[in-house]
DNA sequence: TCCTTGCACATTGCATGCAATCGAGCATAC
DNA sequence: GTATGCTCGATTGCATGCAATGTGCAAGGA
């Protein structure tokens, strides 16, 4: 497995042009399950939370059919546990595994980052790289939210860059499960310098084409993001708490469950 | 990222007993996802086939609703795609997205073997070791049909002794949506043989925690296999051929599609 | 002869209704 | 005073019906 190879600089075939054009007719069923995943994954719908078939019919203005339909595509994707005529809540699992989640998360990025520090062509590459550069604004500015929407794109790009849309997948879908259990990690003091720094080990590396250097890196990088997650998940800062009261997400609904299976 | 590490040794904390107990009642959701799904990946229901809800309602004696549902959840892993209003069909897919796939799979048990060969226990060692030494018999008898049942449990241990839920859960997804793809593999003359030599030094690091060298290993082995698989299928032997034949499965079905997305 | 246009049929998408199951609260027994 | 059993309300699981969309074929025009 040797590392450090010359680059062979293939760009992608089509970096799809975003071309999506009409309004797009979509179903009902599809619409319903961006919203309701979107509310989950921003926090809107915190784990543990409760969602019943026809609250949420009426809500949206549809039939249960529907609504039905968006809550086990959610369930197939992980967001929410149906439980046999219980009804579905938004998931809540155990601290370890939380922990689970990161480490698979940390490999899958890994390998995401091996390939593309093998495959990513020039042009790839080049707008890795400043992109990474152009993150140091918002670093200085200390603008944490602003971070967070570059640190999206930034992992995005890795994953674009192995050149494999089955582990591309793979790691969107990952990081769609643990987006309820890891906001506002950039809020713990010095995490956004750090995350600055880790990230330019792993384009240094991807640049080179080092590729076990690259893996080791974003290794590195989520081990870190994992343990910041964890300890706002659980050294519950401030202005979580609040919310958590009113939606009852206590640590032991968190540390129960996982009877799920 | 040392390799050849003292082994570590801690064996599950539960390797769950297997109680299941009562009949276990299940919803018609489940029982018919469960079937079709088993047909798809034996073969009984061929990729490109298309499965429509009033025809599987009648011959299930159920009403649409669960036939429904039941496709989704199959869309959902993979193993059938859905277009709007037009139905689905059992999922057929380009040779390159074939590829990815089996990279992605290698990628993935990899990435648990080097896991396992940290954190595997003493016990789970020696069980992998004789479940391996006990294969021998089955490649000299050239009983492939025996291999791959053997096969299928050597590698679900591999995913086990990762101790990481998450990981273990994407690989045994990654494992279904791929087998009906890679049906008849060892029919491959020689790839019997092959197949064990290649477990032998997956198992032989993993027993000393060579982590390294068992991702190296493993990632081999399934690299291997796609080929063989791949070879299979397209340069068809004649078993399959003639099914194939009844049910449309020609080269062009499988390189068009893609468009899914 | 080939392409376009319109229509009829088949199939999916969604709405609604009914039965089965689960949980809570109360009554009763110990 | 606590535990056990029962009934009732709430919610899910499944069946069925109707409207919307897509497909295939046939007829007409270039």
């Amino acid at each position: 497995m040797g590392s450090t190879t010359t680059i062979p600089a293939i760009d992608p075939p089509a970096p799809a042009p975003s071309a999506d054009g009409p309004p797009a007719r979509v179903s009902l069923v599809e619409e319903l399950g961006q919203r309701l995943s979107q509310e989950i994954m921003e926090g809107a719908l915190l784990p543990g939370v409760r969602l019943e078939e026809a609250g949420l019919a009426e809500r949206f203005g549809v039939s249960r059919t529907p609504v039905r339909e968006a809550l086990n595509y959610l369930a197939a994707t992980g967001l929410v546990q149906k439980r046999p005529n219980r009804g579905v809540v938004v998931t809540t699992i155990s601290r370890s595994r939380l922990q689970q989640m990161f480490e698979a998360m940390a490999e899958l990025e890994a390998c995401a980052s091996r390939l593309a520090a093998l495959r990513m062509g020039a042009r790839e590459r080049d707008s890795l790289r400043r992109l990474h550069e152009g993150s140091v604004d918002l670093v200085e500015a200390g603008d944490y939210r602003g971070y967070d929407a570059f640190n999206r794109v930034f992992h995005e790009q890795v994953y674009e860059g192995c050149h494999n849309g089955e582990i591309l997948d793979l790691a969107r879908a990952m990081r769609r499960r643990v987006a309820p259990f890891r906001r506002a990690q950039f809020q713990v003091p010095g995490r956004l310098v750090a995350s600055f720094a880790e990230h330019a080990q792993v384009v240094a590396a991807i640049l080179v084409g080092d590729a076990d250097g690259a893996a080791a890196a974003m290794r590195a990088h989520l081990r870190l993001v994992g343990g910041a997650s964890a300890r706002v998940l659980h050294g519950i800062e401030p202005a979580e708490a609040e919310r958590l009261g009113a939606a009852r997400l206590d640590i032991e609904a968190l540390e129960s469950d996982s009877a799920a299976r």
